[in-house]
DNA sequence: GTGCGCATTGACTTTTACGTAAATGTCGCT
DNA sequence: AGCGACATTTACGTAAAAGTCAATGCGCAC
């Protein structure tokens, strides 16, 4: 019995580079990272669209400045969630900290919004000051 | 006729440090960034309110995941907004990108937070599930 | 089969943001 | 004067995340 899931599409290197907007050496280095597992015909790769998705976490991980270890572990999790109640137990703890290092980076990231919003004001009153006397 | 702030509050580098849980290294090397300017006596760095408040945005900056040089630049422009014409411009459409990328940041933020509830979630249902058999 | 262009690989390099170690200075106390 | 506790300076180290470069391969259009 085979597993058939052949009306998947199969996406290429530059393909995807374009469509994110990174390198070929980071999709080959997130390859060497184990962080995704694209097929081979010969030597090229051919990306399922589960690698495509993985890739987006990938990079919203990054985005986020989360480092390709911790990336990692995210997709471990993922793929296989720790079934005995210690490991559990500690996940939920550090999930906790990560939840707690996320709000505070929303807070910082609202904080700076407003901030920005000031300058750009400031910005503008300026512009239409000079602007008069243009 | 002299300008007269005896009143200030000194900072000595250790007790920054421990405010923001940062090393001494960490401190001297946003100086020697041109990020902040202690005051000395002797060799030794006396940290006014200002540098302290620095500080605070600068960890902010670097939690958003701006780096040194992005900080600079934001500080320069608290410091000296530019004054001609095409120079405003120039940092309002910075401004726009950089607002627009700290908006993806925080959608990232919120997609990854809640995404980091449903993994609690099954967490507990899973603790739950082992805990009746323990 | 030859040339073209994209793919791949491996090795080396770069940048950022500090860490770390060693040697030396400084200050207050006794 | 000497001690201990911090501070400083200089210089080298390092980890992460790619960038860059050179050599080579593969497929296919002509």
């Amino acid at each position: 019995m085979q597993m058939r899931h052949g009306l998947d599409k199969y996406y290429t290197i530059t393909e995807l580079t374009r469509e994110f907007g990174v390198s070929t050496r980071t999709l080959r280095f997130y390859e060497d990272e184990g962080l995704i597992h694209p097929e081979r015909r010969g030597r090229t790769r051919f990306f399922r669209s589960t690698d495509r998705h993985l890739i987006k976490e990938i990079l919203r991980g990054r985005r986020i400045g989360f480092s390709i270890a911790e990336i990692r572990e995210i997709i471990q999790i993922y793929k296989e969630p720790p079934g005995e109640a210690g490991q559990l137990r500690l996940m939920m703890k550090r999930l906790e900290d990560k939840r707690t290092e996320l709000i505070q980076k929303r807070r910082d990231i609202e904080e700076t919004l407003e901030e920005m919003s000031n300058v750009e004001e400031a910005c503008l009153t300026r512009l239409a000051e000079i602007g008069v006397g243009t």
